[in-house]
DNA sequence: ATGATAATAGAACAATCGTTCTATGTCAAT
DNA sequence: ATTGACATAGAACGATTGTTCTATTATCAT
């Protein structure tokens, strides 16, 4: 089969299914490709499945593979620039899969002060907090001081507790009586445009 | 319908499509809500087309809605926490929805080097390059160096194009002949565990 | 106990699914 | 010109789909 008309295919594919969150039906794709032949569509995702752009689960229903992701994984700066030939060799990956590791228990935080700046973290900037993961020192978490929510480093040191933000103009926290932690942040997000 | 009952399903559906990436098939459903009637199934999907959890496209297909994506918003800090009896009205996300809005020109880039720290992109971090948007001044751009590639700052300044570092024990630069841009920084991604 | 309401079971239906078959068309190499 | 290799067309198949129907069971207030 000609390349570029793969290529063509293969891209219309991840439009629908970007646009529909699921791959389309056989039928489908015969409009799609303009085509109207079902079994020129069934060849064709079975060069899909070949070169692993699809596969099909336990039931046999087409499921989109990794290279289907959303994003390309390019490497470190540094290691130069791959060309865009060779770009099919690369790792694709979902930010929701990388980042999240349990959907259920994570939420998303918009930030907004100053006090976690000299962490990386910057007003505006969302953070992903996770609940189930119990907080070990180091770590930056969420936690309820006076009744309000912040966002703060966990430091435990010989069973001393307290929460220390990462601008220094901004007091160490020691907790009175409890210590309530929302959860511990795995990520963070920001977006320029 | 019990609403322990409703949310265990949801739940049950929610893992089904994170895991394979595709809404179940109402025999599927059957198998995974321990039911013996497809009619069932029918009915407790109509109830999740209500509330908006999942909805029917053009073809009468099951698509997952809005309610389904991966990541709750929660909102800003100060603003106090919404507890957990309230998290239905939530706003719900996909992070590469949110992130990505060229997807066949976005790729992604894991940073090096301190240069860029004082804007909050610290080494490790990922940034997410859109090969598509012109750059303007000011926006934060993957540029080609003396064979090199770094991120910087890109300044237009009354015909003069140069590129800034955000740390200022770096030099900027003044490209002498050319300048490759390969892409303006779209966003930021940081991952702690 | 009675009746009202909702959830489930189970059969049945047309429509669509993925798949397999054969036939036709196209193009390059020999 | 003939061959072989593909891409496509188009018909046909059983399996599965979503949906509708009626019948049975469970729940709960009265």
């Amino acid at each position: 089969m000609d390349q570029a008309v793969f290529e063509q295919r293969l891209q219309k594919l991840t439009k629908f299914y970007i646009d529909n969150k699921r791959l389309p039906s056989y039928s489908e794709m015969c409009k799609i490709f303009n085509l109207r032949s079902k079994n020129t569509v069934y060849r064709f995702c079975q060069k899909l499945i070949e070169r692993d752009y699809i596969r099909k689960d336990e039931q046999g229903k087409l499921i989109p593979s990794d290279k289907l992701k959303p994003v390309k994984l390019l490497g470190y700066i540094q290691a130069g620039f791959p060309n865009t030939t060779e770009e099919e060799t690369l790792d694709t990956l979902s930010l929701d899969e990388f980042l999240i590791k349990n959907p259920q228990a994570t939420f998303m935080l918009k930030i907004s002060g100053d006090s976690m700046i000299s962490a990386g973290i910057l007003p505006g900037d969302y953070v992903l907090v996770d609940r189930t993961i119990p907080p070990e020192s180091g770590m930056i978490v969420i936690a309820q001081v006076d009744s309000k929510w912040t966002i703060k480093y966990f430091i435990k040191n010989k069973n001393k507790i307290y929460l220390k933000p990462a601008n220094s103009k901004y007091p160490i926290i020691y907790p009175k009586d409890e210590l309530i932690i929302a959860g511990v942040v795995t990520g963070v997000v920001r977006k320029y445009l």
